[in-house]
DNA sequence: ATAAAAATGGGTTGTCCAATCCAGAATCTG
DNA sequence: CAGATTCTGGATTGGACAACCCATTTTTAT
């Protein structure tokens, strides 16, 4: 029963009743990621979803069906919000376009709150191995993306080193990046970090 | 009275206080780094300590000044352990040793755990301003290290490349390689992460 | 040796929060 | 439209934990 059954509901839900459970998970998601898991009470999560009394559990079954639910958003809201730059991560140009965003973005959160993944991931890892799980799952599907640029320049045969292993270091540098940058409040981290690891890529660049 | 005057005390110690004193700070990092602060309790930390009653209380005026003490202790740590290959760092020979033992280490963790600094900095960044830039300052003390190997390098005519951002990119790579290695319990994130970053350095080496 | 200072042990308090219950209202289905 | 189901609101409970207090013992300095 322990890896089973995970999530059985979400179905036979009222209109109304998902657009409430949409809202806990979005509230939830959002508190979770300005003060971290632990630090987010239901209490907090019911007031600003705008819902009242046992109505969290109604739709979860406890705080760590709600934490997966939360995961599971927070992975598609950063692939979403990233997913107009994915088709041009086959060319340098929509490389250095794919850094410049994320520059952007943290420089308008004013480098406030890191990956929400990541953040996620890192405060579950060692005593949460489902959520772990569901992290890690989560940044397969971003370095997915990633290779998936890189893969299609290697087929054209303009790239000249594994896009496997391009893809894992540069996410590695992006969050490694993304860490330092929250950090210190500064976006010169994420810069340096995924300017590196572009020039690294280019350095392996080739006409076809 | 906020920014000033924090650990006022670490004087007027006996020895036995002194020993004592650490032996909580030692305990507390354990189980901060093996559960994160928050599900670390301070009756856990009594007990792992073998200390009974107040004594936290008696050395510390409350859990977040016992938390930056923790920071401070898994700073001196990281750094610590890693300081007989800092040397070896002006060299691709040295670096690679390195990264070697940062891979190693994790083998020997079986991937658990993840940065003592990282995994404290990301729990606290958005709460505890204090302690952000506790870990933000730890982690400028390990870019200087780095720093120093490639400023020698450079130094030397031998390399062609920023010292100072290949040094903070390659603090980022080694933080984000070991994220996902936590997050994975597999090594490849971080040994990819880190060769990336060393071939990157390496491309702009020159014999001098 | 003795007084002062530091260290120890156990017990207590107040708060916060996850989780549960129940009764009533809204919504869906046949 | 009527019965069943889903949704909602408030109130409560039980446990955990940070923080505090005080009496006693040990250590340090004179």
């Amino acid at each position: 029963m322990s890896t089973q059954a995970r999530q059985p509901a979400e179905k036979k839900l009222t209109r109304k009743g998902q657009e409430t459970r949409r809202r806990i998970v979005a509230a939830a998601a959002q508190l979770m990621y300005e003060r971290g898991v632990t630090e987010a009470t239901l209490e907090d999560v019911r007031a600003a979803a705008g819902v009242s009394g046992s109505q969290i559990y109604h739709y979860f079954a406890d705080k760590q069906e709600l934490l997966l639910a939360v995961i599971e958003f927070q992975t598609e809201a950063v692939l979403d919000m990233q997913k107009p730059l994915f088709a041009g991560l086959d060319t340098m140009e929509g490389l250095r376009q794919w850094r410049d965003a994320l520059v952007e973005y943290q420089l308008r959160l004013q480098c406030r709150g890191g990956c929400p993944i990541g953040s996620l991931g890192s405060e579950v890892a060692e005593t949460n191995p489902e959520a772990r799980l569901a992290a890690a799952s989560g940044f397969l599907r971003w370095e997915s993306a990633i290779r998936g640029g890189l893969q299609r320049m290697y087929d054209r045969g303009e790239l000249d080193a594994d896009p496997d292993d391009l893809a894992l270091a540069t996410l590695a540098a992006l969050q490694g990046g993304l860490l330092l940058t929250q950090l210190q409040r500064q976006v010169r981290p994420l810069e340096v970090a995924l300017d590196s690891m572009l020039d690294h890529i280019e350095a392996h660049t080739r006409q076809a």
